[in-house]
DNA sequence: TTACTTGCAAATGCTTTGCGAGCCG
DNA sequence: CGGCTCGCAAAGCATTTGCAAGTAA
């Protein structure tokens, strides 16, 4: 699994108490459906390590782990934003729309008719969104 | 091309002067790539046709018209909604990221592997957000 | 030391809502 | 007439920011 702690460290940013905090935080949760937190799911448990952070702290901190790469930001239906470690590999997600649990998938011939799509419309592919919103079949 | 107004008042929806305007403003809009406009644009325009209209009442009727199922709702990552007509067929968008402008496409390949994703994971595919960005070639 | 960070509270930007006045059917 | 609408201003929400005090390197 992915260590955020180090990968920042390693990019040269300067790691105090409240960043390794929530770096921590949100490598624990990657990778796990109920990964993908937002910013009141990330400071709630920071607040459980250290009482006294701030939540302008956690905005501040994951704005600044995304611009430095370490983290990405997602925007699905649900209004807030939230936030997973960086990957390799892209993928796109399947969000449970009854328990906002979220599943990676990547499907390369998905992406190749998308870049067809915007070439054939005269545009250059500079971007996308795929988001699949489902519900558990027989719980 | 679709006209808002008379299917408001085909579904019994009391048109009002300000709703009449919103309607027509919409219909006249939609279909073209500087269409899905947002609340605030919607505002000024219907601003020149009544001057004495308040936002608060453009927020009002999209949100009446979206429950109604007259238009649709996305949310693109420019931060505000915008909105279209309703129309027969889905479809997704390409956005232009220098200019805002929306250009749809439909592809049913992408729409079959989607379904089969979701069913691998074991989902029933409720609803789904696809949207290119892209940038215009050769201007 | 010293520039970078933080906590706090105030300020955003977009959207919603309470209220009293006004309008449609 | 009577309930649905409207304009206005205030309230909500998620997020950002100014500022003075605190801290990592």
């Amino acid at each position: 699994m992915i260590d955020l702690k180090k990968i920042c460290l390693d990019k040269g940013l300067r790691m105090t108490g409240q960043r390794i905090t929530i770096a921590d935080i949100i490598t624990e949760l990657g990778g796990h459906p109920a990964g993908h937190p937002d910013v009141n799911l990330i400071y709630l448990k920071a607040s459980e390590k250290d009482k006294n952070i701030s939540i302008a702290t956690v905005y501040r901190t994951v704005k600044l782990f995304e611009e430095y790469g370490v983290i990405e930001k997602h925007d699905f239906k649900d209004g807030r934003s939230r936030y997973e470690p960086i990957q390799e590999s892209n993928h796109d997600h399947l969000i449970d729309i009854e328990s906002g649990d979220v599943y990676e998938f990547s499907n390369s011939e998905i992406e190749s008719i998308q870049k067809k799509i915007a070439d054939e419309l005269g545009f250059e592919l500079v971007d996308h969104r795929l988001e699949l919103y489902g519900k558990k079949i027989n719980k």
